[in-house]
RNA sequence: GCGGACGUGGCGGAACUGGUAGACGCAAGGGACUUAAAAUCCCUCGGGCUUGCCCGUCCGGGUUCGAUCCCCGGCGUCCGCACCA
């Protein structure tokens, strides 16, 4: 019989459209099966979609779509990261509104999405920059002000001199501004922050209850917040030595047990120490300016000479009141973490002892490995850091590091300087207050009022939201909303007089940082009170799998964090503190480079051959060979991307879907290979001939398992493989659930054939029809069109995106005889095949019969023989 | 420097809790069908030789009846953080 190719290009629009006519994506609120929320990070609308976001939807939607079978009331929802940067870039570039140019591109992209056969409810879909979304955010930006989790503070902040705008210490990225890639500089500006800092604690602690992520991302952000138990110790100034109404020095130390090893004390040159004492002393004054002037980027610092200057103001070490020390400003202690001021320990930190030894400081060992002699023990240029024992350190010698610290703590806490004791203990995190004032026009506006009198004036809620303007200019360089002629001009809503707006907008990772929520009741429009978001056992949060990638593992999943707790804060939600119960981050899509005479060539324009073991590329126009480059993300820079349009054109989504699932364990790079693309373009073909060639065989066939003969292998090769894909399927294994599904098809292979040329037995025809419905129900997750139209074709009767995932029968998924292998002295030699449940003694028995063994034991009994239960056999001589 | 991950055929990768290493796919080679091509189907595919045996999961040791998996010591690659006191 000759059978039609499968045509994506008719199946995929019509099913498409199938599915949106039935509205079977759209979900219910009140559904009252269990609920499952699943979450693909949405994009940004750059204008088109990236092989990156085929890879990420595509697993989103197997897991959509596999829970949806498995029962359970589906949230899968789409929506927009609408503000930033790019679209004001545009608007400069080509005089198009950002509003527009955004909305165009939204457009783009969602008919691209649509393509893909994405089991999404667009019902729900959102963009940040729409008012209906924005307005919730100033509202809860004034809430969580109200609560105290948002100050407006003066700070040194990160300054990105091509975006013209300030950026948090998260998007700074080796010294650079994470999108403009511009060395950033330090500068001093009154700037909104959210109080991050003040969940430090929370934030950490709570990372140990995510199991479902990964231990990579927890670990990220456990550096990131960065904790450590120390001291601060406070040294008295030695009083002929002290600048005027100055009379001591603290420092933040996570070492108090080295205090012995102390040779100076250094301070940041913006310590109110420095500073003072640079007012009487010119040189130093010079010094701390140098200092200004080139360490401002963490680029430079990075590279800097260690230096410093002695003040001439000495400190008394607290344990001996004759024992004093120098003060250095120096230009590697940092203003920002503990106090700005540190004691120097050259013998146990290495930083410490080149500065020690620059300056021509004293080096005391204080901490030897266990067993050296005090006497002899010398640090020369290298520090030592490790754990041991302490010497040259009175009444510490001979204790353990440990025990060192809690002695200095426990003698000086009891111990006064002025009214407080001279040190107490002290956590300190390196996490810093989220500063999310942006000098730019499209974003969230700042929702606060200016007034001379009354100060930063709340906008009341009955005047939220506050709109950007639409007509803006970007002619001058700066922040558009700052030169904007009238929008800022308002009266104040206190006392009435002439103010002004707040002309900075949020950073774009506070739309990010709380999306999931909106998603979850769209609807909701109750302005100016509190919009809350159901959670807890009865609500959708929190979100149940979240999947995107790992560039976000501290910026955007940690702001997300922060806000699910402040939300509860504020009463927009109940109970909920984790935003995401479970986190996947999938690798990128990359591909090889194609470099020719002219520069990067992209792939379409390539034909790459095999001949006699080697690979060539040569330009399809001229038949010129060029060089084939290293595998990498695809960019526009090296011009290696595919566009996923082509591909949907040529080979329909089902195959661009299966391929991104193929392979590749999906935390992983996947390579996109134009053979990988084929191949998986093969096998929809594949399935479609298996199913066509016998639809008219199995089309009125009841479907039934058979448990024994041809039949019987079949079923039970179905049934191994619904269990197998399953299981793979809920741990986020697709590759191995794709390779699954190949094993299936290679098994039905022959008994299809005889189906197909009418010889199959009654039996094998209803064990057949049973397979090819658990194939079609175990395929649709990850090419759902082909799975609808293999359905049609048999008969069947609705949706296969309604249909149940079918149990599983456990009879069939295990053999009643097994094959053990079978090992003298560890090394297999044969294979016993025995009835499943023979007995121990029965399979030692059989295996110890076998003539390969009997020629091994050459007439001797065997000094040991294991058997282990379903597993294995070994004998060993 | 600190923290983490990884290392298996020509390639992507399987291998459960220590139990047959290389499932599945790609590439390659051979054959069938065809006037021819495409498509499809069949066979081979870690290495070696004496064809039923030896070697083989980065390298060297160890534990074990048995190690890709556990332990010790190296080598290499990748990622994150980094003057954090």
């Amino acid at each position: 019989m000759a059978t039609e190719r499968y045509n994506p290009r008719a199946s995929e629009p019509k099913w498409q459209k199938a599915w949106d006519d039935e509205k079977l994506f759209e979900t219910q609120n009140d559904d009252p099966r269990p609920k499952y929320y699943v979450l693909e990070m949405f994009p940004y609308p750059s204008g088109r979609i990236h092989m990156g976001h085929v890879r990420n939807y595509a697993m989103g939607d197997v897991v959509a779509r596999w829970r949806r079978a498995m029962g359970y009331n589906v949230l899968h929802p789409m929506g927009w990261d609408a503000f930033g940067l790019p679209a004001e870039n545009a608007a400069r570039d080509n005089k198009v509104n950002p509003r527009d140019w955004t909305y165009a591109n939204i457009e783009t992209m969602k008919g691209q999405l649509k393509t893909m056969g994405l089991s999404l409810d667009w019902a729900r879909e959102i963009a940040t920059c729409d008012p209906s979304y924005y307005r919730h955010e100033q509202k809860m930006f004034l809430d969580f002000w109200r609560a105290g989790l948002v100050e407006r503070k003066s700070a040194k902040v990160n300054w990105d001199p091509e975006d013209m705008t300030v950026l948090a210490n998260e998007q700074v990225i080796d010294g650079r501004g994470w999108r403009s890639g511009a060395l950033v500089e330090q500068r001093d500006l009154t700037q909104w922050f959210f109080k991050i800092t003040s969940m430090s604690q929370e934030l950490l602690d709570s990372l140990d209850t995510l199991d479902k992520w990964p231990e990579k991302v927890r670990i990220m952000q456990s550096n990131w917040i960065g904790r450590s138990e120390g001291m601060l110790v406070r040294w008295k100034l030695a009083k002929e030595s002290a600048p005027e109404g100055e009379t001591e020095l603290e420092v933040y130390t996570t070492r108090p047990d080295t205090i012995f090893g102390a040779s100076f004390m250094a301070v940041a040159a913006d310590h109110p120490l420095a500073r003072k004492a640079a007012e009487t002393n010119p040189a130093l004054a010079k010094f701390i300016d140098e200092v200004h002037r080139m360490g401002t980027s963490a680029a430079t610092l990075e590279t800097a000479e260690k230096k410093g200057f002695d003040t001439g103001i000495r400190v008394v070490h607290p344990f001996d009141e004759s024992w004093t020390l120098p003060v250095y400003v120096a230009n590697f202690v940092l203003m920002d973490y503990g106090t700005g001021a540190i004691f120097g320990c050259p013998s146990g930190d290495q930083r410490d002892l080149d500065f020690a030894n620059k300056y021509g400081l004293p080096v005391v060992p204080v901490v030897m490995p266990e067993g050296a002699d005090a006497k002899t023990f010398q640090i020369i240029d290298e520090a030592y850091v490790d754990d041991g024992v302490m010497i040259n350190s009175r009444f510490l010698d001979g204790m353990t590091p440990k025990q060192a610290f809690d002695e200095v703590a426990m003698r000086l806490s009891g111990v006064t300087v002025g009214n407080r004791p001279q040190a107490e203990r002290k956590v300190q995190f390196r996490l810093r207050d989220w500063l999310i004032s942006r000098q730019r026009y499209w974003g969230c506006p700042i929702p606060v009022v200016h007034c001379d009198d009354c100060g930063s004036v709340p906008t009341p809620d009955k005047d939220l939201p506050v709109l950007l303007p639409t007509e803006v200019s970007f002619d001058k360089p700066g922040n558009p909303l700052d030169h904007h002629p009238t929008w800022k001009h308002v009266d104040c809503p206190n006392c009435g007089k002439p103010a002004r707006r707040d002309t900075d907008t949020m950073d774009t990772f506070v739309d990010s940082s709380w999306y999931f929520a909106r998603f979850t009741d769209p609807w909701n429009e109750q302005s100016p009170t509190t919009p809350k978001y159901a959670d807890g056992p009865q609500g959708w949060l929190p979100v149940n799998q979240y999947i995107g990638g790992i560039e976000h593992a501290i910026l955007h999943l940690l702001y997300s964090r922060f806000f699910a707790r402040a939300m509860q804060v504020t009463g927009h939600l109940n109970e909920v503190k984790e935003p995401f119960e479970g986190m996947f981050t999938q690798g990128m899509v990359v591909h090889e480079t194609y470099k020719g005479p002219k520069g990067w060539v992209q792939p379409a324009e390539v034909k790459v051959e095999e001949t006699d073991g080697k690979r060539r590329a040569t330009l399809l126009a001229t038949g010129e060979e060029i060089e084939i480059g290293s595998i990498e993300k695809m960019s526009k820079s090296k011009k290696n991307v595919v566009d996923p349009d082509d591909i949907i054109a040529s080979y329909g989504a089902d195959t661009a879907r299966w391929f991104m699932l193929s392979d590749s364990p999906p935390e992983r790079d996947v390579i996109w290979t134009e053979a990988g693309v084929e191949g998986a373009h093969r096998f929809v073909q594949r399935v479609w001939r298996l199913i066509s060639e016998t639809s008219a065989e199995l089309s009125g066939i009841a479907p039934q398992a058979a448990s024994d003969g041809e039949a019987g292998a079949l079923s039970k090769a179905a049934h191994k493989a619904l269990k197998a894909v399953g299981e793979d399927i809920g741990r986020l294994g697709f590759n191995k659930a794709v390779a699954r599904i190949y094993e299936l098809v290679n098994a039905m292979q022959a008994p299809f054939a005889a189906v197909a040329a009418g010889k199959a037995s009654p039996e094998l025809r209803s064990a057949a029809r049973e397979a090819v419905d658990i194939l079609i129900v175990m395929i649709a997750p990850m090419m759902p069109h082909l799975a609808e139209e293999s359905w049609a074709a048999l008969g069947g009767e609705g949706f296969v995106a309604n249909r149940r995932w079918p149990d599983f029968d456990p009879a069939l998924v295990v053999d009643s005889e097994i094959t053990y292998p079978v090992q003298v002295n560890g090394k297999k030699r044969g294979d016993l095949t025995i009835a499943r449940d023979a007995d121990q003694g029965a399979v030692e028995k059989a295996a110890l019969a076998l003539d390969f063994v009997q020629k091994a034991l050459e007439g001797k009994s065997p000094r040991k023989v294991i058997v282990v239960p379903q597993r294995i056999v070994n004998v060993v001589v």
